[in-house]
RNA sequence: GGAGAGAUGGCCGAGUGGUCGAAGGCGCACGCCUGGAAAGUGUGUAACCGCCAAAAGUGGUUCAUGGGUUCGAAUCCCAUUCUCUCCGCCA
């Protein structure tokens, strides 16, 4: 959520920076900052006469109490009207603030200056490349085949159980996934990030917290019989733990890692580029969260961002990292750079992480401020970054690992595996 | 799931119709005292929304949430949510 103060004062700034996102704000700008003038000229008087009554009505009680029954009943008669009059100029700001909010919701937090204009993802701007690409020979298979192979992962028995893009771990599949979220966890508590086992269903007001509603409903799976939602990350609810609240500034930065399975209905995104593991409806993530001042929060994505490098190196990934552009950036972010792996057999790069600082966007809407040291409240700034998404890391690390005698795990992981050959 | 009790400021806790945004305590901040500290002592200590260029000031709202009764509600009534106790069920 924007600040109203920014709407209200820098109209014209918001347009151009939403122009970016493609988005044009003109005309829902100019409703909003009309819905505010009525708002607030509902509340001037409703004040008023609140004040009138309230003076009335202490007037009356000392009539009361000194025995002039007769004087306060007179006095009585003029508060019906007072009264009904508040009610109206009440209403009328109560219904004014509510549609505020409905359209206050709907504006997307405006991009950083330096987000790169774009029509398409082609635009998002390469900022990183390291690794080399691995020359596979002709037989190499696509990680599809690989887990058949292998008998690690199976899609058709995912499908019996549930459905399309839930698959079932077998094995040393299983081992591998429970291998990976144990190393990226321990890698960010060595990093100073404190673990967190959020829920994996949050109430709406968690989802309409940081972003997902009401816009991006269709993304939650919903249970309806008691209004609550399938987190589709860590995010959700881990940024939710600081809802309603008020941080001193030795608070800061917050810094969490949590682990979840994440669910997404993905609707409308299913093709032949999703094949395999590129794309579930559940897959497991270890998500790393910071809240920092706002003063501080783009030196904290520069180092999320260096964190999540550190761990694809350490698995020995080619990979590159790209900023995303006004197209390709998310609703709720200001900034967002992709991680992606190369995926050698598939000959495609792989987004296995998104690492973004939503300044004050998800703070305003969740009501997440710092009281700094001369007393003053300010909104927050969040961030948080996956670190890293499992599926489609395992997609590559197969791909890219394999050889005539099976897939080789990456050095660091055998002590978490047990083992260092999928044959 | 059944029965009962409860929800007050950062925390504890008083408050059953009026002058209560709320006693008292703890905590915290600042001052005095001290060589320094502790103890003692004094003062202050909520959020949100208006008005005002802003500060000061000032009006309003908020005692779980939403409604109701009343001239007037933290206090009475109803609904919802949550917490606790007992019973049932259960990993």
């Amino acid at each position: 959520m924007l600040a109203l103060q920014v709407i209200r004062e820098r109209r014209q700034e918001v347009i151009d920076r939403l122009k970016i996102k493609h988005v044009d704000a003109a005309e829902l700008l100019d409703q909003i900052i009309r819905l505010d003038d009525l708002r607030r000229e509902s509340q001037q008087q409703a004040d008023e006469l609140n004040a009138r009554s309230k003076a009335l009505a202490k007037e009356i009680g000392a009539l009361f109490q000194s025995g002039k029954t007769e004087e306060a009943s007179r006095l009585k008669e003029q508060t019906g009207d007072l009264k009904a009059r508040s009610r109206e100029a009440e209403a009328a700001m109560e219904q004014a603030r509510r549609e505020l909010d409905t359209l206050l919701v709907q504006l997307p937090n405006l991009p950083h200056s330096s987000v790169p204009p774009g029509t398409t993802a082609a635009d998002n701007k390469l900022v990183h490349e390291e690794g080399l690409i691995p020359g596979l020979p002709g037989t190499a298979l696509p990680h599809w085949d690989l887990v058949q192979r292998y008998r690690i992962i199976d899609f058709a028995l995912g499908t019996r159980v549930t459905g399309a893009g839930f698959p079932v771990y077998l094995g040393k599949g299983a081992r591998l996934q429970r291998a990976l979220v144990n190393y990226f966890l321990d890698q960010a508590l060595e990093a100073g990030y404190s673990e967190v086992q959020p829920p994996y269903l949050v109430n709406a007001a968690s989802g309409f917290g940081t972003g997902q509603l009401p816009d991006k409903d269709g993304q939650m799976y919903h249970i309806p019989e008691d209004d609550l939602y399938l987190i589709p990350t860590a995010e959700v609810p881990v940024t939710n733990l600081y809802r309603d609240v008020i941080l001193n500034p030795q608070d800061l930065p917050i810094r969490h890692v949590a682990y979840s399975a994440c669910f997404r209905r993905e609707a409308g995104s299913w093709g032949k580029e999703v094949r395999g593991l590129n794309r579930l409806h559940q897959f497991d993530k270890v998500e790393i969260v910071q809240i920092t001042r706002p003063d501080h929060s783009y030196a904290v994505l520069e180092e999320m961002r260096e964190y999540v490098a550190g761990l694809l190196r350490k698995l020995r990934f080619p990979f590159r990292i790209m900023k995303l552009c006004g197209a390709d950036i998310s609703f709720a972010s200001a900034m967002t750079y992709d991680m992606e792996v190369y995926a050698a057999a598939q000959k495609r790069w792989l987004e296995v992480s998104s690492v973004s600082n939503f300044e004050s966007f998800q703070a305003l809407r969740m009501k997440l401020r710092i009281r700094d040291e001369a007393g003053k409240m300010q909104p927050a700034h969040t961030l948080n970054g996956s670190a890293l998404a499992l599926p489609r890391i395992v997609a590559a690390l197969l791909e890219n690992n394999q050889t005539p005698g099976g897939i080789r795990i990456p050095e660091v992981l055998v002590p978490y595996t047990g083992f260092d050959l999928i044959s």
